[in-house]
DNA sequence: ATGGCCATTCGCGAAACGCGAAGGCGGTAG
DNA sequence: CTACCGCCTTCGCGTTTCGCGAATGGCCAT
């Protein structure tokens, strides 16, 4: 019925536990952890007396978890990972880093803006520092309202409730495809006369997919789709060799395009313009270097900047 | 350079950090804490010599979070919430709790198979219990991967590297409609024939959903697909209101279809018969409690239980 | 039977912790 | 301009916690 009290639970408990699990004994557990045997005895025996549970079946052969103990150091081992994270960051503060901003953001957004925004934002604020993972627009979202980074860059088409969007770059998907390939110089193209040609893309979670399977649809077609690749070079490189044509951002072309010398045809669909947005939560306050991170962006040269809210 | 020392940090003092933020002042949050100011002041003042660091900026109103700060309560957040987590697990085991094991399972073996599954082993072991969450079948096999549960079930189409797949159940897709629908009594259908209707069905990231790409991809046509819902129920509600048919599993069709007074048709293609699998970590041994959950598993009437590795 | 390995208990000293009182600083009201 | 008020910090003291080493008892293999 009643709860333990959470403050009972000291981290250094927490990791002569797991030592004692990993080693499966508490004597060699206690000079890993560079503690008394004695000490590190106390301090189980006070634990499972505090949870009025036993964590460990001792024998003469060592100590060994019981299955309360298992669910234990589960728990144990996430917190303590979570604690050496937050100390791995906070001592970067104390060499001069001024400020943590998370970023989740959509592969378009890392390849063809991202870099260059931040290599500015930099030069101007050296004591930030800037977290960037890659994920799928709608997981994106997800991740913002869950709290797991400060700021998310990705396609307006996913929606999130609770969060609010604002238009950061606008882009256009374009068709790269090899210098030969019979579509190549027949000028802006509709998607649906591509369809009788093999596509290439990323995996199935990817906006660029979700909005072309729409378009398939709409114009009664299938989509022709052999080869799924993990991300833009890939794809570039699954169309050099012929294997396809691939719907990707035009800034991602000229970025690796011309490298392998791709050829690309404009789309004529309205869908093919998409709106590339910054989202945050609506419930909470930015930090500061959030916000100073947010205000860079936005007064990029594109920048569009209507506050809105999503969903 | 140097890390911090991770076990300087304690559990009370990140939750007087993180009331010290919300409450903006030392003073109201260390009421809140029950704990003397001072005591309050010289644990705060203490972490910042520790980290080198300054969290709180303060002046005559209060406190306020630096940047620091700010990045340190969101950690200290999401510690506070493990070791809340981790102590009310703990307390279920001082009630008589012998055993926790987590699932993750997709959401076909969630309303076709689990409930009476699980059932049968509450029955035999009422002391142990088990957490089921509900996931998309690739993000099934991510999450056991990364160790946020025991034990995972879900189709046999997603693959992950480093997990061991134990056949569990196989079932079939069938076509659900409604009894008054043209293709209601044509005998056994081939996917290919029921293109030409709507067809209703969960998230993109469902298993059922790519299957069907791939088959409607093979043949040559489109997947006309207007709504998305999120479970069973509603893809059976939205069958029933006319708006289309849809591809669901056969034990699933059982169990809703009837009452909604829907029709099914058997399908044809191959790969309507999937297999089910429960996967695990190959890399560590399971708890007691998970292995005898698994036992069971594999033990119930259709139980298959060939093993192998996954990827 | 005996020695090795293992965990626990005990007493002592040191360090940490919490508390209340006193002090300094900055706004604000009269 | 001064007096006050709220806020945080510092200080000294008593209490509690913590860690250590030595001694104890159990289990197993030799």
């Amino acid at each position: 019925m009643s709860s333990i009290n959470p403050d009972r639970l000291s981290l250094t408990t927490l990791r002569l536990l797991v030592a004692v699990a990993e080693e499966g004994s508490l004597s060699k557990a206690s000079v890993r952890e560079s503690i008394a045997t004695s000490a590190a005895s106390k301090r189980l025996s006070d634990l499972e007396l505090a949870l009025n549970t036993s964590l460990f079946n001792r024998n003469a052969q060592g100590m060994t978890l019981t299955p309360a103990g298992e669910s234990m150091i589960q728990h144990a081992r996430r917190i303590l990972l979570a604690a050496a994270t937050l100390a791995a960051e906070m001592s970067e503060y104390r060499e001069g880093v001024r400020g943590h901003v998370r970023i989740l953001a959509h592969l378009s957004a890392i390849i063809a803006f991202l870099p260059e925004d931040l290599e500015r934002f930099f030069i101007a604020h050296s004591d930030l520092k800037v977290e960037l993972e890659e994920r799928p627009s709608s997981r994106v979202m997800k991740g913002i309202a869950e709290g797991w980074a400060d700021l998310g860059i990705c396609s307006a088409d996913a929606e999130q409730p609770g969060l609010v969007a604002t238009t950061y770059r606008r882009d256009r998907l374009v068709l790269a495809m090899r210098q030969d390939h019979p579509l190549a110089g027949t000028g802006p193209l509709a998607f649906a006369d591509t369809l009788s040609f093999d596509h290439i893309g990323l995996h199935a979670e990817s906006s660029i997919f979700t909005r072309s399977l729409i378009a398939a649809r709409e114009a009664s077609q299938v989509l022709r789709r052999r080869i799924h690749v993990p991300g833009f070079d890939a794809v570039c490189r699954t169309v050099q060799s012929n294997l396809g044509i691939a719907l990707i951002p035009e800034p991602v072309f000229r970025i690796l395009g011309p490298s392998m010398n791709l050829h690309y045809e404009e789309l004529a669909d309205d869908w093919a313009r998409r709106e590339i947005v910054i989202v945050r939560r609506g419930d909470q306050q930015l930090s500061a270097a959030a916000q100073l991170l947010l205000a860079h962006l936005l007064s990029a040269d594109q920048r569009i900047g209507d506050d809105r809210p999503s969903s």
